[in-house]
RNA sequence: GGCCCCUUCGUCUAGCGGUUAGGACGUCGCCCUUUCACGGCGAAAGCACGGGUUCGAUUCCCGUAGGGGUCACCA
């Protein structure tokens, strides 16, 4: 029975990150295919915590895996499964394996393995456990013990992989590794080969960091006749360096993406799905694109470098799209702590108004956010370095002048007052822009802004008359 | 170091024996324009190297180089 033969049962995936830190971009991407490989064949995709690791596990990293996973919107079938709650039915797989001659008990010493392996590395020989208790029959009384697999010495294991294509290890390769720890508790080996097993997952999609570890869990698999899930190992994630991507590069929580960075689930979605997977030309690709198109054939077999770059612009044509009270909700929290204030109702409609002209100058929603701060700001508002120039550099009386014209106006709407700026240029015999952006930098505080006669129109004739005002004071 | 994997513009990728090697991000230029963007148009930029196989290799095979992963009572 090859694990390369055709699929033809219900499709189960699962997704299981270890809870020791938070939920990186790398293990997000690994959640993402397993979810789009189930979703495309209408099976089930399922969440693991391995916690199996109790020193290291921590409840703060599985609420920034479960947080992560609700913000990217990658919903898992049933309950969690949490690991370590399984320790039991571990230890007793492994003692079943005892009982049938494909495990032993072996009581080296954690001072003894560390002296045979300096041995190995001074003999520049492969580090790996000799097997002293492999096939000894006596037994030290009151010596702590482990449990090992015993594993095959002879011959090769080639494992079809859905990525990486046949891959062929010698089994002098492998080593009797630990099952069950002295302690009794589970390794990891064992306790991924026996849940998956107990799960029904019918396919192993997973970082290919795991790559050597499927042909240990084979082994065992195979040890205990149950059926081989098919593997897929993606590759990893590198940083621009072209190194697994760690804390150096700034490899953040996804929670730091959406908090810090201000980007949008769907953007960093459309933007993991193209790192190591593609699909013809198309680079702006929906959820339901997604889910009809991904198959694990087109994943490539090269890591990949992230690229702030095009997340970034990913996230600016995401924006583009966002519906604008949704915009507006989400950059509320950012304008107010700039603000040092909560905001109303009525800064709320008027983010929303605004927003189809803001969301087109921003990438991210900290951009998005700051542009949006002149509309809120009561006066005086401060001016930025730009605006300080464009209004030093302004011709003498200018803004005395339009303030004159923008008095006198009767119809405030941005065709009209568009009208008058350009009538002012006409007869001072100006460029248009030479009226605009003082103008623009009085009354936003600033170089750039959306349309000029939009935000007038906006913000109305008397803020406008007195923020005019205030830099004349000034 | 052993084993395993990888190698198309700077980056992500399309290509699956014959193409002017396509797209996207980034970069540069132009257009639009009251600024900045958005948008539109255009440019520079790539098959790591060496052998084969073949009428013909980016594509198939073998080396070399470079890069990466992994070698725990961690996962």
């Amino acid at each position: 029975m090859s694990a390369s033969n055709a699929f033809a049962g219900k499709v189960v995936t699962r997704f299981a990150p270890s809870p020791t830190g938070f939920l990186h971009i790398g293990g997000a991407r690994t959640a993402l295919f397993n979810w789009l490989f189930a979703r495309h064949h209408g099976g089930e995709f399922h969440l693991r915590i391995e916690d199996t690791d109790r020193a290291r596990s921590t409840e703060p990293a599985i609420a920034a895996i479960l947080d992560g996973m609700t913000w990217l919107n990658l919903n898992w079938d049933g309950e969690v499964v949490y690991q370590f709650s399984r320790a039991g039915r571990h230890a007793e797989v492994a003692h079943q394996l005892l009982a049938s001659g494909h495990a032993y008990r072996c009581y080296a010493t954690p001072d003894e393995l560390t002296a045979l392996r300096e041995e190995q590395r001074a003999a520049k020989q492969p580090m790996r456990y000799d097997g002293h208790w492999r096939d000894r029959s006596d037994r030290p009384n009151d010596v702590p013990y482990v449990i090992r697999l015993k594993a095959p010495r002879d011959g090769a294991v080639t494992l079809h992989d859905k990525v990486q294509g046949a891959v062929t290890v010698n089994n002098t390769e492998l080593d009797d590794f630990v099952l069950l720890r002295s302690d009794g508790t589970p390794t990891y080996m064992l306790a991924v080969v026996v849940d998956d097993h107990d799960m029904g997952v019918t396919h192993v999609i997973r970082g290919d960091d795991h790559l050597n570890n499927a042909f240990r869990q084979l082994a065992l698999i195979r040890a205990l006749n149950w059926e081989e899930p098919i593997y897929a190992h993606i590759p990893l994630i590198h940083g621009s360096d072209g190194a697994k991507l760690s804390k150096r590069h700034g490899a953040l929580g996804v929670d730091a993406y959406r908090d810090e960075m201000g980007l949008l689930p769907e953007a960093v979605e459309n933007y993991l799905l193209r790192l190591g997977w593609g699909h013809g030309d198309d680079e702006i690709i929906s959820r339901d694109e997604a889910t009809g198109w991904f198959e694990l054939a087109g994943v490539g077999r090269s890591p990949s470098r992230f690229d702030i770059k095009k997340l970034e612009n990913l996230n600016g044509h995401y924006l583009r799209a966002a519906d604008d009270g949704r915009l507006a909700a989400l950059i509320t929290a950012r304008a107010a702590a700039a603000l040092g204030r909560e905001l109303t109702a009525d800064d709320q409609a008027l983010l929303q108004r605004t927003m189809p002209e803001l969301k087109k100058r921003a990438s991210n929603l900290n951009e998005l956010a700051a542009s949006s701060l002149f509309y809120l700001r009561s006066r005086p508002i401060p001016m930025d370095e730009g605006a300080a120039k464009l209004l030093a550099s302004a011709t003498p009386g200018l803004l005395d002048r339009i303030r004159a014209r923008f008095a006198a106006q009767d119809d405030w709407s941005a065709a009209a007052l568009e009208q008058v700026a350009r009538d002012m240029a006409t007869s001072e015999g100006a460029k248009l822009g030479q009226i605009a952006q003082p103008l623009r930098a009085a009354v936003t505080g600033s170089a750039q802004s959306p349309g000029l006669f939009e935000v007038l129109e906006v913000l109305g004739r008397q803020e406008v008359l007195g923020r005019i005002d205030d830099v004349l004071a000034g």
